[in-house]
DNA sequence: TGCAAAATAGAACGATCGTTCGTTTTATTT
DNA sequence: AAATAAAACGAACGATCGTTCTATTTTGCA
């Protein structure tokens, strides 16, 4: 049976225009799948989300669907994941754009903060995960607890790094700020998506205005 | 076999020494049921809380448990309400007994923070509920928000009651304070109980000492 | 003690769940 | 075009879900 079995030939470089390798069909496949699933798990959470009703979203046998993840937690990693990357490219990502320290900082909450006000229809995955995986061990809490980790670590960072370029205080404890800073976006997400209470998103953004002039090195910055 | 059982005689005025009557022992198993309900949807959800599960806990079967209720929907409500009830008296309640303004407001705060650390083992229903009915219409979702309404005013006619008695500054918006403060409340539990981030319940200490040196009339209180 | 009512049990229902299996259709490669 | 591999289907499984019904047991009161 041939020599072979590796993407042969110079086909190689860019087999397909999104990124990664996607040879087969299949691929595509499970990355619609994985956008629906997203778009259920939002809504329902990772918990609610059943592969049945994701096939009919997808006028797909459940079987079919099945068969690209091998499991349901596998299909709720993958969900994750993409999740994970989104809120990446989402929040992270274009804060780079800004010099470090107050800038970078601030665009982070503000990326944050509008993503989590557009979450407000759709819900968050690091939010609603947590509520549904805080006592169930496995894999998926790994993979989400992993997640969120790795995010608040990123914020954990900035606010270092306005420290060491002096936009904040000497004094300050950068864990405890960046713990006000994410009970902001938790208050947020809870007053405006479950309570429906207006001007939730005003509440948050005077509350990180609050925190910068108690934390800031510049009183009216 | 005897007479009595109950504490007899013209046992009707009271018949029981607890709230409500109880005439009939079927009343006396509701409150056990729902109390083992309670424990069981703190834990893994009030959507997670099936009938099967608790009548085996209750060691009944599940129409005899399932009877009490009628539906799913009453069983997921009276456990809202005993919750409910055992936060009242918990936070609230013996806040009552300090003075209005700063102690009493200083009160509630601990109360709630202390409920939300023991809670990091069982979890709280205000939280949990929050994500699973957020996007869910109903009675249940209807229970719930109006319980988190009713303690949130609470908190937040406490914080008008300390700016009146000007132990906090003229220009504070009480809403706000109540806002950030709600939000170490919910950084706690998510950081405690899903993160398992050790020193949360200092990290919200802390933000609260926080926001009274910003909002207090007297800087070092 | 006897009788009515309340409480509980037990079996069955239709529905949905994740998963397995064998088959058939569709893609890809030779 | 023929051969081969990948993808999707359809039916069935055991389990669990909330709920309904009827029968049985337990309780409360006369």
């Amino acid at each position: 049976m041939a020599v072979l079995e590796i993407p042969p030939k110079m086909g190689r470089a860019t087999p397909f225009h999104t990124t990664g390798a996607a040879i087969h069909k299949g691929q595509q496949t499970k990355a619609a799948i994985v956008d629906a699933a997203l778009g259920l798990a939002t809504q329902i959470g990772l918990e609610g989300l059943s592969i049945g009703a994701l096939a009919e979203v997808m006028r797909m046998s459940k079987s079919g669907v099945f068969a690209h993840f091998g499991s349901r937690e596998e299909l709720q990693i993958s969900v994750i994941r993409e999740y994970y990357t989104r809120f990446e490219e989402e929040v992270f990502y274009p804060a780079l754009l800004h010099p470090k320290g107050m800038p970078r900082l601030k665009a982070l909450f503000q990326n944050w903060m509008n993503r989590t006000s557009v979450e407000i229809d759709s819900g968050c995955l690091f939010i609603s995960g947590a509520v549904e995986f805080d006592d169930r061990p496995g894999a998926v809490r790994d993979a989400l607890a992993g997640s969120v980790k790795t995010w608040l670590a990123a914020l954990n960072r900035a606010v270092v790094q306005a420290k060491q370029a002096r936009h904040l205080r000497g004094d300050v404890d950068e864990q405890q700020m960046a713990f006000e800073i994410h009970g902001l976006i938790l208050a947020l997400h809870y007053d405006a998506r479950f309570l429906k209470t207006p001007g939730s998103v005003a509440r948050a953004h005077t509350g990180f205005t609050n925190i910068l002039m108690r934390y800031g090195s510049v009183p009216s910055v």
